[in-house]
This record gives structure tokens, C-alpha cells and sequence, in this order.
DNA sequence: TGTACATCAGTGAACGCGCGTTCACTGATGTAC
DNA sequence: TGTACATCAGTGAACGCGCGTTCACTGATGTAC
């Protein structure tokens, strides 16, 4: 990574955890170039206002969650044959993930900005609706494979099913914020596991 | 109620929607002033200072949503003597109540304020926690009493079980609101049920 | 190898604006006698 | 019932500060010949 790119990747660290801890108005673009230690004009050679900041945040974490569930889910499969099984070891190590957090996960950014939207433009909402679809998308079509081999016992939505993994991932770091415990979402996925395992397996 | 707290409380609602569309930072006091049309100094006559504002409104929406639960669960044991399918009564009570929501639920005050909790003072972040706490022993005892009539058929952690309800609203308006989909609280709160039902009955 | 020029990764000062907050004041309503 | 005073629910102007953004400029590094 070239030092340019080093200081445009340092600077959307620093913004995402003050982002996290703040919000994104309350954020500073002086804050953020302090942390950085460049001039606030420095800031503007790499972003050429303050939503291309957001926009490029959100985009980064996005492609870095796509990748940490690819990782996770494909070595989960390595590790057993059976659809089902590969999806409760996958829970399992992303609960195992979220507990190696030394202060606990510091939150989604998906979640800020939503709760923020009419701060931004079309585009970044648009962002955050595809990245939630397309995890839509990648757990419900986990779930129809192990469907094909496990019948489901009670009907369910399956886009639901799909959306349950995003929203309780979600639900759990708000809990975990607010209660300042460690441990809640993985709580919460080993729930999610039980049920998964109950819905198929009885 | 007063011409005085008449304007308290449209002041509170206002600011509530506004801090749920776009964050506490965000929103100016002149913004809110206008809209209830009176003066930024007017504003200043019912609230000492901005923080003041936080603390009124979520201390408002934590009284407002136990007021909710207490009705909504109350009517359900009404409806069924079994503590189980009083549950899962409320909680398909609760699943419509949200699909009513005209333009879907406008979001959780709570997970608004958690997600920029740098901005408030420790008061204001222990006013989340015990809200939080709160919820997760109204239904952790509800659960037990379940557990009494119908005995668990597999073990789990009961406070993550508690906070389950909690966890899964909270992850279902984050869906709801990037989605722009206006059933997907209520179909996570579904999903919510279909669990409990394994969980107790298999 | 030396030199001229271009590009890179910034700096520093300045801008206008909107923010939260204060303060002296005010007209309408309520209360005491 | 009339009047004096107090309280209520605000107003309007002013404040200092920090914000995002612009712009002319700069020293270090890279490239062409």
C-alpha cells in the first residue's frame, strides 16, 4: 500500500470509530485530521468533501464484513459436509469472533448511519439497503440448501430467515452498547443457533 | 395537562422524530423551535440546556414503551391462562401493533442515543442500561414462569433469552429502517415466536 | 550523470455560516385584598 | 368589583465559537531527456 493510501485508510479507521462513538455530525473533520496528524486542508486532498467520507466508510465496511463472513462460512464448510452443520459451526465461530473482541465489537456502521439517514444522500441509503439485501440474499440461500436435505418442521418466511443473522447481529450490538456487556451478542447467536438446529432438526 | 406541558411535549415529539431521522447532534434547537412555533429562547424556558432535552425525551420513550408492554402482555394473559401461549399471544399482539405503523416504525430511541452515546453524560448511558436491564428481567421472569408449566427441552442462557425480545425489535428496525420494508420488525418478532414455541413445546 | 519540469501529499490562513446559550425585557393571565 | 402585584410563557438581539470548505502556495519525490 502506496503512503497515500496508507494515510486514506488511517483516516477512515479514525472516522469509523469516532463515527461509532459519536455519530457521524458530531465527527469533526478536525478531530479526524488531528488523529491523523495532517492539517484539516490535508484531510481534503483525499476526500473532497464530507459525505464522499461516509460514502467510502460505509463502502469499506461493507466489502470488510462481505469478506469476514466469505472467510468464516467457507472454512465452516471445510470443516463439515452437511449444509446444516457447516451453518451452526459458522454460528458458532462467529459467536467464538465477536466473544475475542477485547472491549467488545464497537458497533455497526450500517446501524449509525441508518440511524442517521437524512444526513445523507440517496446513494449512501441505497448503500445500506444493498448490503442488508445482499446478506438477505447469501443466509437464505444457505438456508434453502439445508432445507433441501433437512425438511423445515414449521413453515417460515424464508427472507425473514435470511434477515435473522443481519438482525440479530444488529440487536445484539445495540444491547451490548447500552449494557456495556462483552458477551451479548454472542448470546444472542447462540440463540439463533438453538433455533436453527430446533427448525431442522427438531 | 397544561398549556405549558402542551408544549413540553410537542417539543419532545418533535425532537424525537427529528433525533430518529437524523441524530441528537444534528438536530438544532432552532429547528425544533420553529416547528413548534415558538423562539429559540422559548425553547430555553423548558429546557435548561440541550442534555436536558436527551434525558426528558428518553426518559419519555423508556416510560412510553414499558407503558406498551405492560398493556400488551396484560391483555394477553387475559386472553389465555397458559403463561406460554399468553406469550405468544403478546407477542403476535406486538408483531400487529408494529404492521399497523403507517410508514412503518419510526425507530428505537434507545439504539439512536447507545449508537452516539460520547454526546451524553454517564446519567443519560446509565438511563439505557437500566432500561435495557429492565426489559431483559420483565421477560426473563416471564420466561421462568413458562419454564414452571412447560420444562425446557434444551438449556439456555436466561438472560440472553430475556434480552432476546429486546435484541430482536432492536435488530428489526435497523432492518426495517435500511431496508425501507415496512414488515420486517414484525416478521423477526414472528420468527422470535417460532422459537419460543420450539423451545417450549418442540 | 545532470538538469528541468511535473506530480504528490500535503500546509496555513481566511471565509461565511449556524450553532448553543444568555439576558434584559414583555404582554397576558392569575391571585390577594 | 377594582386594583396592585406576581407569575407565566415566552420574545429578540447579541455573544463567541467551531464548523466545513476554499485557495494560493510549498517542499519532497519521480520522470524525461
Amino acid at each position: 500500500m502506496s503512503a497515500k493510501q496508507e494515510t486514506k485508510s488511517l483516516i477512515l479507521d479514525i472516522a469509523e470509530s469516532a463515527v461509532l462513538a459519536k455519530g457521524f455530525e458530531a465527527t469533526s473533520i478536525e478531530e479526524i485530521a488531528a488523529a491523523a496528524e495532517i492539517s484539516r486542508s490535508g484531510f481534503f486532498y483525499h476526500f473532497k468533501d464530507k459525505n464522499e467520507l461516509a460514502r467510502a466508510m460505509i463502502e469499506r465496511y461493507i466489502e470488510n464484513e462481505d469478506k469476514l463472513y466469505n472467510d468464516l462460512f467457507d472454512r465452516a464448510r471445510q470443516l463439515h459436509d452437511d449444509p446444516l452443520h457447516a451453518m451452526l459451526i459458522g454460528l458458532k465461530l462467529l459467536a467464538e469472533l465477536l466473544d475475542d473482541m477485547p472491549n467488545g465489537h464497537p458497533g455497526c456502521v450500517i446501524a449509525s448511519t441508518t440511524y442517521q439517514d437524512r444526513l445523507f444522500d440517496a446513494g449512501v441509503r441505497e448503500l445500506n439497503r444493498q448490503a442488508i439485501l445482499g446478506w438477505r440474499k447469501r443466509f437464505r440461500g444457505m438456508f434453502e440448501e439445508i432445507a433441501e436435505a433437512h425438511p423445515l418442521r414449521v413453515e417460515v418466511n424464508m427472507d425473514a430467515l435470511g434477515d435473522m443473522v443481519s438482525s440479530v447481529v444488529e440487536g445484539g450490538l445495540v444491547l451490548e452498547r447500552a449494557l456495556g456487556e462483552p458477551r451479548t451478542v454472542s448470546s444472542q447467536i447462540m440463540h439463533l443457533r438453538t433455533y436453527i438446529r430446533l427448525l431442522f432438526l427438531g
